[in-house]
DNA sequence: AGCATGCTTGGAACCGCTTCCATGCATGGT
DNA sequence: ACCATGCATGGAAGCGGTTCCAAGCATGCT
């Protein structure tokens, strides 16, 4: 039993012959090997949690795609903590590492406080958020900030001065950062062109979604000074924008230019011009990492920052 | 140990005395029980499989959550078993049960043949097909037949006679039935109302996609006598043709009816007429009816069918 | 009052693997 | 040829639960 457990995980004090013949026998009793009395003596789950909100929506399954093409290569289990409420951010937030019962944790896209930071970093489980990222922590993301920039910047090289924002809530009880950090690299972008940041011009969503991103761009074209060019911080969003904007009969791009984010499946599709984000590449990414900081842990924090690229459709062009 | 045991698995011989004491132990000291020695010697995995074709479309997505949400209120672990190609699809179905690693099994939308329904059943490991059936096994589903004949008759209420079908491969490697059975549904519904079941008004696409349905629409619409109504096969594909629609000039509905298929969470803010099928709620069951079969097996295999519903939002219109 | 019955409860075996330890054998040096 | 060294191998002790079994106790019956 000795020598076949060392066969099976390959270690070296085993002769040719012998792991030859040990093979054989394995083969030909059809043997395979029970992962539950593995794990309980190598003291090992084999198992590795993620934690993730709203996992069906476009850009979190994208990822999600990722992590599971990167695990199922691998030895480990990928069990799914899917965060549908505020209450279960925070429970799985601060409980799963306490109840250790998995060897290392992914948290997509959801950003911890401080103290949750903490706890996680004591807890002694390996972990790696993806799409966020946090002092104390792995983490594998883009530069939201730069981001939001960008796409800004092409909007204002374009001609347009009267840029509006939507997004979600920046404030949401997810602590989602992205609409806020995006925000901010818009802010950047139009002080650099020496244009003023109207808060007038930027308007939240209550809820993620197509429907609200909708209604908060009617807001916006409903000002006397309705905007020529939207930056809205999702491409879902950006959807939602189009919709008004086709409601009020306005022509896109010609009378209204609009811009989104993360380049889902649909972008495509719609035409729309976006910040092309690596979707699955993050996930796979945050995995490896995993993985690595499992086999070997760092001994600091290593951030990953992940590449954007301005995707020009036909949802944009310049003012008239 | 042994009462300690009982007192966790909600063992009938203890007293309520020493149940309230195990309790309070097991509370001052935090203790939670190992699962991993628990699978030992248990013999149970705690474990349930899923295999999933293409887990980032949107239809899919939304089973999978509903397959989650009741396996995260129970005991039971999820493992995600992705399929993206056609090997792939054939050597889960064939290995996984053999490996005989965990206590149940959900397939969602692949049939299997009936050499491996039959291999599936003599595992012993209780299957569930989800949007699919076969005689030897569980499955939850609709009845697609009836909901291709429903989208039809909807078109042919409405007036029109040239009715096209757009939808994936009929014969696909993967062993997807849905674009068969909606076809034949279509069929039907032509025959009932005398109407000849024209093949030149049948175009497949080679793959699933907005891109490959709105090429498969334009050849019809570039036929001398093009449809007046389209049925596409899924709400995806029927984006296609709306944008082929567009491309073309043609309002919809006026002068183009499009119905689609499954109701997914972007057909309401593309106002698309659709039929509308349990998504979230098909996972669910079948994440209950596996549960109950693990319990207590049935001795004949269970079929639950779901209820469609005619969704009709602003894609389709008489004919004029 | 004594004995049989039934419910509790503690103990021990066992689940199937990993890992440590001691034994055995071959090798190389003297 | 003998002894020391080192590597390969088999055996045994866990890992932390579950479950069976026997013993202990209180109850109810004769």
């Amino acid at each position: 039993m000795g020598t076949v457990s060392r066969v099976l995980n390959q270690h070296p004090a085993v002769s040719e012959a012998t792991r030859a013949a040990v093979q054989e026998a394995i083969a030909s009793l059809n043997y395979t090997p029970n992962p539950s009395a593995r794990r309980l003596s190598s003291g090992r789950t084999l198992t590795i949690a993620i934690i993730v909100p709203f996992f069906t929506r476009p850009s979190f399954v994208e990822r999600l795609r990722g992590v599971v093409a990167v695990l199922n290569q691998s030895e480990y289990q990928l069990v799914i903590y899917n965060v549908e409420t505020p209450q279960q951010r925070d429970l799985y937030l601060h409980d799963l590492p306490r109840r250790s019962r998995f060897d290392g944790l992914l948290i997509l896209s959801l950003t911890p406080t401080d103290a949750e930071a903490e706890r996680l970093q004591q807890s002694g489980v390996p972990v790696v958020l993806i799409d966020a990222f946090h002092p104390l922590l792995h983490g594998v993301g883009v530069d939201d900030v730069a981001g939001g920039a960008l796409a800004t910047g092409h909007l204002i090289a374009l001609g347009h001065r009267d840029i509006g924002y939507i997004s979600d809530l920046i404030d949401c009880p997810y602590r989602f950062i992205a609409s806020r950090a995006r925000l901010q690299g818009y802010c950047q972008a139009l002080a650099a062109a020496q244009i003023p940041c109207d808060p007038r011009y930027q308007q939240e969503a209550t809820q993620h979604g197509v429907r609200e991103a909708r209604e908060a761009a009617r807001l916006l074209l409903d000002r006397p000074q309705p905007p020529t060019a939207v930056f809205a911080a999702s491409d879902t969003q950006a959807f939602g924008v189009l919709q008004a904007a086709r409601a009020r009969g306005l022509d896109v791009p010609a009378q209204l230019s609009v811009i989104g984010y993360d380049d889902i499946e649909m972008a495509e599709f719609w035409h729309l011009t976006t910040v092309h984000q690596p979707l699955s590449e993050s996930g796979a990414e945050g995995a490896r990492l995993l993985l690595a900081a499992m086999a070997a842990p760092f001994d600091s924090p290593r951030q990953i920052r992940q590449p954007l690229t301005l995707i020009q459709r036909q949802t944009t062009a310049p003012r008239v």
